[in-house]
DNA sequence: ATGATACTCGAACGCCTGTTCTGTGTCAAG
DNA sequence: CTTGACACAGAACAGGCGTTCGAGTATCAT
């Protein structure tokens, strides 16, 4: 017989395999399986042995069940519901220090610091899952329409096509900014948001570190409230 | 025999009930009812009709329905799915023109021209309901630091507090501009969000119509995509 | 060895639930 | 009046589903 991994804590790959699956299945047919589904579809051939696992994985708090209920389940903690995208606060941009890239550890259920945006509010078709969000600290970025507080949406990148809004790192200046990019002949143009202002003008020789694209600019207006 | 109320256009008071029914008990237990208890709680003694009204608010498309499946309902269009805000776009906000208040008739399902936000998302208490949002024409809210293009999310009001941002008509100017509204003891000032912007002084005699409130500003950075 | 613990299986029980069929009363059109 | 669509009730059927129970098998500390 084959040996069996034992893991007293945390999760098992049972464990985790169930999680995958009701998330699966739900985002699939708009509703939890049922415990003979999970059964089938994780190699499980007893249906006590799925609502075995299944109580470990509510008493750990991972997923809440309604006994009796058929299909009387759901994930806990993410909402996963389908349309809607959670994206990681990763921290702060402002415009004297680099930007805060996200780790690309794949922690699944560390959902602290974090915002939802509805799927419909997302542009095309950036509803990838390697979004981050920044909170913008201080009035730096005012030429580009953006408050101090405000949140930025991006999707981590290195290149641009031209007329993107990117956040660059300009070594040079020692700089973040946020600016609508074009390459040109000479060298690079940043665009401000805002019309009334004038762009940044760089030579091909100084350096300019695109971090992210910006997908959306989210201002939530509740101060002195 | 009581008379029966015929309406063999639209939505009947049993086809309202159940879906306010759905709705609720889908709030209530995270997950919808079975013909049996929608027929309970709207007072229909048979399982077959319950099934007769849900066949017609399937074809009408109010709900989907997974056949077979138990308590495979599901509202659709709306998305209820008690951590998600639907707000209404009732139109366009610009310097030169008022600001079209939504018209306050009550129509559940007309959700055409919406937008989905995450409760989440939303300061503190303006998890209300009568919500509205415009998109933004024009450069002309660019001292609110708010771009053409952008979708702002208002609370209707006629008065507001200090520091507040406002949505108002100045029909001496016949403008409409949005601003942090100060009541001072000579008028009124408006600041704007830019703060490299100088504000509008108001005389208390000059006419000043507060619309609303603005809650949340919303920028997609999808162009030239 | 021995018992405790963790894990797995298979089958049976019984409620819950969607489906279907028969029948009844209402109302408008022919 | 007849007819037929419509709205509704009630009962019975069959399958889905969670639950429970008895039993078996590793792994490990004692």
């Amino acid at each position: 017989m084959m040996m069996m991994v034992r893991k007293s804590k945390g999760l098992g790959e049972r464990h985790q395999r169930i999680l995958d699956f009701i998330e699966s299945y739900q985002r699939e047919h708009k509703h939890p399986p049922s415990i003979r589904e999970i059964g089938e579809h994780c190699d499980i051939s007893s249906t006590s042995v799925v609502n075995y696992y299944l109580d470990q994985l509510e008493k750990s708090g991972h997923i809440e069940r309604d006994r009796k209920i058929s299909r009387g389940m759901r994930l806990t903690g993410n909402t996963p519901l389908g349309d809607m995208l959670r994206i990681p606060m990763s921290g702060v941009i402002q415009a004297g220090e680099p930007i805060p890239i996200p780790s690309s550890d794949f922690n699944t259920f560390s959902a602290e610091d974090s915002i939802e945006v509805a799927m419909s509010l997302m542009p095309a078709k950036e509803k990838g899952k390697d979004l981050f969000a920044l909170k913008v600290q201080g009035d730096s970025m005012i030429d580009a329409m953006i408050n101090d507080g405000d949140i930025v949406i991006l999707k981590p990148a290195q290149e641009a096509r031209n007329g993107e809004m990117v956040a660059v790192w300009l070594s040079d200046r020692n700089e973040t900014t946020l600016k609508y990019y074009y390459k040109e002949k000479e060298g690079y143009r940043l665009q401000p948001a805002n019309p009334t202002m004038k762009p940044i003008m760089l030579k091909k020789t100084e350096a300019l570190e695109i971090k992210g694209k910006v997908v959306m600019v989210i201002r939530k207006v509740d101060r002195y409230n």
